[in-house]
DNA sequence: CAGAGGTACAGGTATATACCGGTATTTATG
DNA sequence: CATAAATACCGGTATATACCTGTACCTCTG
């Protein structure tokens, strides 16, 4: 085993792997994945609030707000107050709708492609997972000493 | 649903999700998940010089070479020059190994919590998951309009 | 209605991540 | 052997991510 069996270290790894195709794949578009899912994700919303649209993503609100930032200074969304003075008010602007249109069939095939590459390579991966997580909790890990213990 | 089946959006949400959870579990070590995983990383292959580490953790050199800046200015690891003039080995200080020493039972707790979390309310993702890499592709999206076209 | 407490956001700080270009070093080539 | 090409790393730049603190605003209570 190359690597230890951490769940959440597998699954930064995929998630890394996976971003950069997409990436890849958006890159014509100026955007990245994570923004294009932040468009989509205003667009099936808006006008919504920060903090509304941070639960809806599971992100911190201060990092969307950055993030958001981000996109508001490219002029695809607009930031304005809310009736409630706190809030602020997310909405696509014509050029952010504009790009999400033109981004969707660029994300068609990095899904496509990526189905593709887990049905490929990946799928043991997934049922590996799952079968870790049908694993009987019982059997303590003294078998693989994964960690370093005392021995120095 | 409330949001669009991208595989990377899925993948990247989990494992914000799953970072959380490891990094509170490690957070009296100081460290995060990502850079306990690095030093084991290290330790499983030490003396390793960061383009090998780096592919080993399929990560982009520059950015290894970053983050192992942070752990070497804590003195948990040292870079020195390797064979090669170009290349700088990496290795565990006394500090860098105790530290490693210190997080096993913490992340062990943090992966029987996961997994426990996982096949709470999690297995049902990774089902789908698995359902959605088996959908046959002859069938085009045309069911659910996700992703907006051409109406403004 | 005035003050207490809660809410929504902005900004500071730190780390993670990647791409690109520059530099030093090694290796290959003529 | 001298030069070209390849390699390994570093630093600039940009974005993603989270925590913590401060500020403005709202809501509740007396």
């Amino acid at each position: 085993m190359d690597q230890f069996d951490c769940l959440c270290i597998r699954l930064r790894r995929a998630s890394r792997a996976l971003t950069r195709l997409y990436d890849e794949a958006l890159s014509e578009t100026g955007l990245n994945i994570a923004q294009v899912g932040l468009l989509f994700s205003v667009w099936q919303a808006q006008p919504i609030a920060i903090k509304a649209l941070a639960e809806k993503n599971q992100l911190d609100p201060s990092t969307l707000g950055r993030n958001l930032g981000v996109l508001e200074r490219r002029e695809l969304l607009t930031l304005s107050a809310g009736k409630d003075g706190r809030t602020r008010m997310v909405t696509l602007t014509q050029a952010g709708m504009g790009l999400l249109v033109r981004a969707a069939p660029l994300w068609e095939g990095a899904q496509s492609c990526a189905r593709e590459r887990l049905t490929a390579d990946g799928e043991r991966t997934l049922r590996a997972l799952l079968a870790l997580l049908e694993e009987d909790e019982s059997d303590p890990v003294a078998e693989s000493p994964e960690f370093p213990s005392e021995e120095s």
